[in-house]
DNA sequence: ACCTGAACACCGTTCAAGT
DNA sequence: ACCTGAACACCGTTCAAGT
């Protein structure tokens, strides 16, 4: 049976769980998906505009049925926390998303409700684009190092001690004493405390105005 | 004459700044020191080495001589500006930072700086060490999208014409009114007002212990 | 319309052998 | 100590030709 666009797609989300975004290749999909390697590109025109075709892929749904009586802050928040979530769905989905550019249907959605949110609070047209630019910063960032270190091996471990041997207690006073906080191991709070600073942030700004 | 380590890493930026991260290759590295492919492995172990160096290289003195008297927000503010000129000082300069772990000198200066200020303000370490995070998520995540912006064809025109005819006027109101708010000609501004945000946030976290 | 087969123009990395 | 020469094991992409 001949492939269609959406088994292309399927198979690439399912093969990036298995192996992560370094060992995604084009072969490797076609091999998956049982065709010689110029087949795929019969429906997505190249490994590019599969990526996007993934990343809007994960981001189904994210914006869909905010309750739009809570307060603002909380709907900005669960629609962060649908973000990060999306972006969870798949290995290394937030690098995924990072690498993409292209005006999909969800990813519009997305940045229509975050925009929509914080204009409804009383921010400028600018102020509110912008700020959802700084979120979303956030938020891929954030998540882009929470996927790497839950891959990293022993839980990280060696990689904390590389970092504690780099240390001069005379130099790096402040590092020793952040090593216990080292994020890998409490992704959610760490979450959580970046976002709940960026709504401090908000608040003051849209309270000043 | 015989290659040294920093001739080798001098001819890598250089030659990032001529030809993008992505045509960055160890290939073409080792033509344009004018020897063969394998010489250069030499002096580093791996690419990911040599991009390691590089981006350490960007970060010289990041952390060096901040004033020590002026109010907290503006040393940290001084910092992630000047965080965000070194990323920008070379072409992807952002991307190549962003794909490093390693702990080297110059970007442990900067967290130790960090850190520093942030619990000097009264933060607790874990706190510091989140808010630092969240801090550093933002200022690659901008500079990797406002150097991206600044190598689009025409300004970005093409970009923003191909995301205008994406809109639906009844679906994305609130994405056509934030259009002419797309950060790509204004990165300064933009930048400024992300780093604003943060620091109304870290205020009120501060005064609020 | 959809795929094969084969090629083109590359990659990072390794390593015996040279100097 | 430092580099050459050559190979190994891959890449993304294209496209005439098949069905």
């Amino acid at each position: 049976m001949r492939l269609t666009r959406d088994q292309v797609l399927a198979r690439a989300l399912d093969l990036l769980d298995e192996v992560g975004i370094e060992q995604l290749t084009m072969r490797r999909l076609a091999s998956a998906l049982g065709v010689q390697n110029g087949a795929t590109y019969w429906h997505f025109a190249s490994k590019q505009a599969l990526l996007e075709a993934m990343a809007e892929a994960m981001l189904a749904g994210v914006a869909d049925g905010l309750d739009p009586v809570r307060p603002w802050p909380e709907r900005l928040a669960e629609l962060a926390r649908r973000l990060r979530r999306a972006l969870l769905s798949r290995r290394d989905g937030a690098r995924i998303f990072a690498g993409t550019f292209f005006p999909e249907p969800n990813a519009l959605a997305y940045g229509e409700a975050a925009i929509g949110i914080l204009r409804g609070a009383g921010l400028s047209a600018r102020d509110a684009t912008w700020a959802v630019d700084t979120l979303t910063y956030y938020v891929v960032g954030h998540t882009i190092e929470e996927q790497a270190a839950a891959r990293l091996p022993d839980g990280g471990g060696p990689a904390v001690a590389r970092l504690a041997g780099a240390l001069d207690p005379g130099r790096h006073p402040n590092l020793l004493a952040a090593l216990d906080h080292i994020p890998a191991p409490h992704p959610e709070e760490h979450f959580a405390y970046g976002l709940e600073l960026l709504l401090a942030g908000l608040r003051a700004k849209a309270d000043g105005k």
